[in-house]
DNA sequence: TGTACATCAGTGAACGCGCGTTCACTGATGTAC
DNA sequence: TGTACATCAGTGAACGCGCGTTCACTGATGTAC
């Protein structure tokens, strides 16, 4: 182990590189061989002992990575949208008091956010098709990994939501059930959005538009139909 | 070709039905050998060629036979539930006429189709794996293929909400759209719901909670808001 | 500053094996006359 | 009803090939004294 362990051998990170560009190119992580893999990273078959135990641990590793170069950036990216919405250091101003603000507030927030998922979408491709092809593939340890991954991003947004003011008052339960309906769809959204550039705008639009439809009708089961109606008189 | 379609040779129904077993336990139907397959269907792996052309072509055929076997019945499930609560011939009461009914009578078709839908997918586990792991698995031609399958499903939904009523009038895209994410939302819940037994309560449960959301949002979000709000008074 | 040793990333040859695909064959069933 | 032929589903042997994994090796870098 070197001093720092975010500075990975060269022959590792072209592993790895090679493991997401065969997967982009419509593989699965187990439906390469290990010597195509080399071959791909210009290495000898050999060295993939060196780095790896096997395929899961590679898969394993380039998920970690994955989780700690798109977590924070996407929270990043809410925090962004909403700052964009109503700049830090306004005052609060709660449901009650204006309820069409705070909706205006919300619907912006979440469409920036989904434009900007998306562009990030669109710089990570390959991280994004691994994810969710192994997400649904045949390793069930990455299934897993990838499963916790997606509730991780789940809870950040939940927390974010309520942090950021984004919804009424909901129970805890009902605001995560909600992120993890919405993260499950952007996730599976992010696939038709690499796979079709022309409809990326419709892709975009209809995230928003559910994602509207989901957390207004959620808080309107939870009790506040009559904020709602407020906002949208 | 025989007289009828439906009847196919033991050998390519035992083949079908090895790939679906082997898929069900995590593999990727890219991801076992054609010798494999047929040791599996107990035959002679030349016996392969006589009835596909290469794995895609498998693929196809189970895919094929799946829509056949699953679209009705999940179309018959939908009425059925609508059926068991207002029996058919009762007059019609509009969403104007009377919010409350319509919304109850909703929610509780939703409620059974999800029940019975996940009962559906108990007794036809492989199938569904098969179809959830392809649709974002390493053919193109299957991912393609699944597509359409589950936008048909969609279709269907959006044309048996529209017949049945059970939403207040919505435009004709916004239904198809809301009925594409529960549908994908179903499928995805799916996996879940065969490989944690010990959560299918809950999944079953938190999957109506997200329809009725979604739903009533659209309805909200399209101008329904009184309706709704008349119907939770 | 120099020396000796350990660790690390990568190489190259070799192994035995299962693979996809081909060919020529078999025997049962269907069909024309 | 019988005969001749075609089609169909399945078999078995054989091919050459790429595979995962092993072993023993190399040379560069780091470390102890």
């Amino acid at each position: 182990m070197s001093q720092t362990k975010s500075v990975l051998a060269e022959g590792k990170r072209l592993l790895m590189g090679a493991a997401l560009n065969l997967t982009a190119n419509t593989r699965s992580l187990s439906a390469f061989s290990l010597r195509e893999l080399a071959r791909s990273a210009g290495l000898n078959p050999n060295t993939f002992y060196r780095h790896f135990k096997d395929f899961d641990d590679l898969g394993l590793t380039i998920i970690e990575e994955m989780m700690n170069q798109i977590r924070q950036p996407l929270r990043d990216l809410r925090r962004e949208a909403a700052e964009s919405v109503v700049p830090p250091g306004s005052p609060a101003i709660s449901w009650q008091e204006n309820p069409r603000l705070n909706f205006v507030r919300s619907i912006q927030v979440s469409n920036v956010t989904v434009k900007l998922f998306f562009e990030f979408v669109e710089s990570n491709p390959k991280a994004f098709i691994l994810g969710v092809r192994e997400l649904h593939g045949s390793s069930p340890v990455l299934r897993k990994a990838l499963r916790q991954l997606m509730k991780g991003f789940a809870q950040d947004m939940a927390e974010d939501i309520e942090v950021l003011g984004l919804l009424p008052t909901l129970s805890q339960e009902s605001l995560l059930s909600v992120a993890e309906v919405i993260s499950r769809e952007m996730f599976q959204l992010s696939m038709d959005y690499i796979e079709e550039p022309e409809r990326r705008d419709e892709i975009c639009q209809q995230a928003g538009t559910s994602i509207v439809n989901l957390t207004m009708g959620s808080a309107v089961m939870a009790g506040h139909v009559g904020l709602i109606a407020d906002a949208l008189r």
